[in-house]
DNA sequence: CTCTTGCGTATACGTCATAAACTCTACCTG
DNA sequence: CAGGTAGAGTTTATGACGTATACGCAAGAG
């Protein structure tokens, strides 16, 4: 990511015409599987292209930058190439809540798989091809059902915004886990100890203190699941009755 | 942020005792204020020791590491820090609605002057004190009208979740105006054009297009109340009637 | 059979975080 | 007051990492 006070925009992949390819033994989707599946065991502090390159077998780093311009390029592959992963119906049902439902499940699911998406998501323009069709569907269930286009989009943010949000939240407890080792569950609970007396320290804090002794409530799934349809529920107030404007 | 293979979990700053000094003219402070008016004008990317340093005056980067311990400790210092500026009630008052949207407007608009807050908060553990105070204090709020501690901190993650989302996509936004140069406003509109073509191609995705041509609907202030909206209503749907249990 | 064209490599550079060893000085102790 | 000592800030060095550049090579086109 170059930081970039005055000069050219650094280029977008989407921008660039598809490499004009021999055959060559190193393909775009090769390298953007074997990133996927850097990043999926190392997060996205191992997504290095050394790593990248010496799972792909002989290569050197250098060889990655023919095929996917950048690592920025290469990590806007990856989103999108994640995103294509998603489930998505042909066109807009009859029942828009299932619609966003599939939509919003089928995320979750895959983001779950993935979970450097979340972290690295926010930081790429979501311009991929699967991605902009993702967000075409959605705004064609809003506006379906008789939202504008504005609102549509509105709301379509907000349901990534949870998507996402849910996402950086499970990868942080990972992360946490792979900072501490997890190679030494001995070193984990040490961890969650000193955390627990900081809580607990000077009385401050009770219930903090009290939860992160016996941590309680719904697993990440279920408050993933209560958190959508708080929006979903929300959403459906403000569609206009009975379905969209003749 | 050190990779950890195998080793000692990285130390946490809030696990070091606060160091005894003595006069000396660079203080963690000191430090951490212009911390955050390097990450306030440059992102994260353009929060390097280095920077840090240079604007506290005749300092080497390597002064700092007397005083915050490790590039991460400085970033958990001022995740706290920025924190504190969010004004919180002394103790819950007789409006619990009332008093989530006091700290949830509050953190927005805190956020919102720090968005480099949103990216690096998700990125490390939530133990500072000023932290733990503010998630007490919504956890006194929620428990004292009948909510499990489960739930409250189901519905303070939830609601947390909501306040980064929203700023994230605002930093987003930004991050993408300073990719391209603000300096440049043709650059910009080139970009966006750029963008707009991305979407238009081949006449997929005719609704995102639209919307790109000629974005529309609420800003981001509106955004983020209507959805805080939504998500109160759902906490309060859920809360037991009538206040908390004799 | 050359000539172009694109692929993978080798090398090098710039930026960063940070470890290690050093110096200086203010304060404390006997 | 001499001498030690514990920070403070510096210097120097190391090791990742992204990527610019220049090169050699092979395979298909004419």
């Amino acid at each position: 990511m170059k930081e970039n006070p005055e000069g050219v925009p650094a280029p977008l992949i989407w921008t660039r015409p598809a490499p004009r390819r021999r055959h060559s033994p190193l393909e775009r989707d090769d390298i953007v599987r074997a990133a996927i599946a850097v990043a999926d065991e190392g997060g996205p502090q191992g997504l290095t292209m050394a790593a990248v390159a010496k799972r792909l077998g002989p290569y050197t780093p250098m060889a990655l930058y023919r095929h996917v311009l950048s690592k920025d390029g290469l990590v806007d592959l990856m989103l999108d190439a994640v995103t294509a992963e998603i489930p998505l119906p042909a066109a807009p049902g009859a029942d828009w809540r299932a619609d966003l439902h599939t939509v919003a499940d089928g995320s979750w699911a895959v983001v779950k798989r993935h979970l450097w998406f979340a972290q690295l998501a926010p930081t790429r323009p979501p311009l991929g091809p699967h991605m902009m069709r993702r967000t075409e569907f959605v705004l064609q269930v809003l506006v379906g059902r008789g939202a504008t286009l504005g609102e549509a989009m509105t709301y379509a943010a907000l349901l990534d915004r949870h998507i996402l949000g849910s996402a950086q939240q499970e990868a942080e407890e990972l992360a946490m886990r792979r900072r501490h080792g997890i190679h030494t569950p001995g070193q984990l609970a040490a961890a969650v100890t000193a955390a627990r007396e900081l809580a607990a320290e000077g009385g401050r804090h009770p219930l903090l203190a009290r939860w992160m002794e016996a941590p309680s409530g719904p697993g990440l799934d279920e408050q993933f699941a209560l958190s959508l349809g708080f929006l979903v529920d929300g959403i459906a107030a403000r569609l206009p009755r009975g379905g969209p404007p003749a």
